[in-house]
DNA sequence: ATGTAAATAAGAATTATTCGCATTTAGAAA
DNA sequence: TTTCTAAATGCGAATAATTCTTATTTACAT
C-alpha cells in the first residue's frame, strides 16, 4: 500500500467481494462490506452491476432465499445447499449435474444456456445447535 | 350445475387452481384467473394460501423468474426449464435428480428435504418464432 | 484545457409480498 | 332457529427488495 492508491473502480470491487466471498452474498450484503471501505459507494451501483455481471456471465445468480437475491462469483458448474433454518447457501463443490441429464433437458425443453440445481434443508451448523439445544 | 352452488371455499379454489395449471402461475396470475368466478377473492388470500399449502407441502415453490415467485401444484419430484426470454416455466416430467446425487448432497451439505433443478434458456416456443423472424 | 461517454450517488418510484384488524363464514352447540 | 367460536377472508396500510431518473463525477482521449 505504498502508492496513494488511484482511483477505484467500485465495479471492480464488487465483482471482488462476490468472486472472493464463499457466502454468496446478497446486493445488500455486499453493499455493506464494501460501504466502510468505499464510503461513497451507492447500492443502486452495486444492484446496477450486479445485474450487469449477470448478463456478462461474469457471476450467478444462485436463488432467492427468504426473499432475496443470492449471488456466486464462481461460475464453475456446481451445487448449492440451502438453509432452510438459517438462510446460508453452501456450496457442493464436488457436485454437478450428469451432462445426460442436461441433454435430455435441451432435447425436450429449448436451447439450454444453464442449469441450477439446489437441495434445500437444514444444514450442518443447525443440525449441531438443535442437538446441544436438546440436551441443555 | 344443478343446485345453486353452495358456498366456495376460497381456499379450495387456489389449491385446484393451481393443480389444474400447468403453467406454474405467481400469486398474481392466479388471482386474476379466480377473480372472475370468485369477485370478493383478494390478492391477501391468495398470498396467504400459497404459503400455507408451501409449508403442508401441498405445493412447490418453483423459482423467482423476473422478481416473481412461480408455484408448482404437482408435487411429484421432477425438473423444470425456465425460458430467459418469455418467462415460461416448463415441466420435464420425465426427468429425475439421481438419488446418488441427493446422497452426495446429504452428505456434505446437512439433512436434505427437497431438491430443486432447473434448466434456463430459450424455449421451444421462442426458438420458433425466431426463425419465422429471421425468414420475413 | 476541453470534450465525451461511461459510471455513479442519491433518492424517488415501483412492485411484490406481508401484516393488522375488522368482518364474515362454517359449523357446532344450545 | 339462534348463538357461539374459531378459522378464513377483505381491505388497505406497511414493508422490503429492486429499479429508475437525473444530475454529477470520472476516466480518458483530443
Amino acid at each position: 500500500m505504498e502508492q496513494p492508491k488511484k482511483h477505484f473502480r467500485k465495479r471492480d470491487a464488487i465483482l471482488a467481494c462476490l468472486q472472493e466471498s464463499h457466502s454468496h452474498p446478497s446486493a445488500e450484503v455486499i453493499y455493506s462490506r464494501l460501504k466502510p471501505v468505499i464510503p461513497d459507494l451507492s447500492i443502486g451501483t452495486v444492484y446496477r452491476n450486479l445485474n450487469l455481471f449477470k448478463q456478462q456471465g461474469l457471476i450467478i445468480s444462485v436463488a432467492t432465499v427468504s426473499g432475496v437475491e443470492r449471488f456466486d462469483g464462481n461460475t464453475d458448474p456446481h451445487v448449492h445447499f440451502l438453509c432452510s433454518k438459517c438462510d446460508a447457501v453452501i456450496d457442493l463443490h464436488e457436485l454437478t449435474v450428469p451432462q445426460s441429464l442436461t441433454d435430455a433437458a435441451q432435447g425436450s425443453g429449448g436451447k439450454v444456456e444453464s442449469c441450477n440445481l439446489s437441495f434445500t434443508g437444514i444444514c450442518r451448523q443447525c443440525l449441531n445447535h438443535n442437538k446441544e439445544g436438546e440436551s441443555a
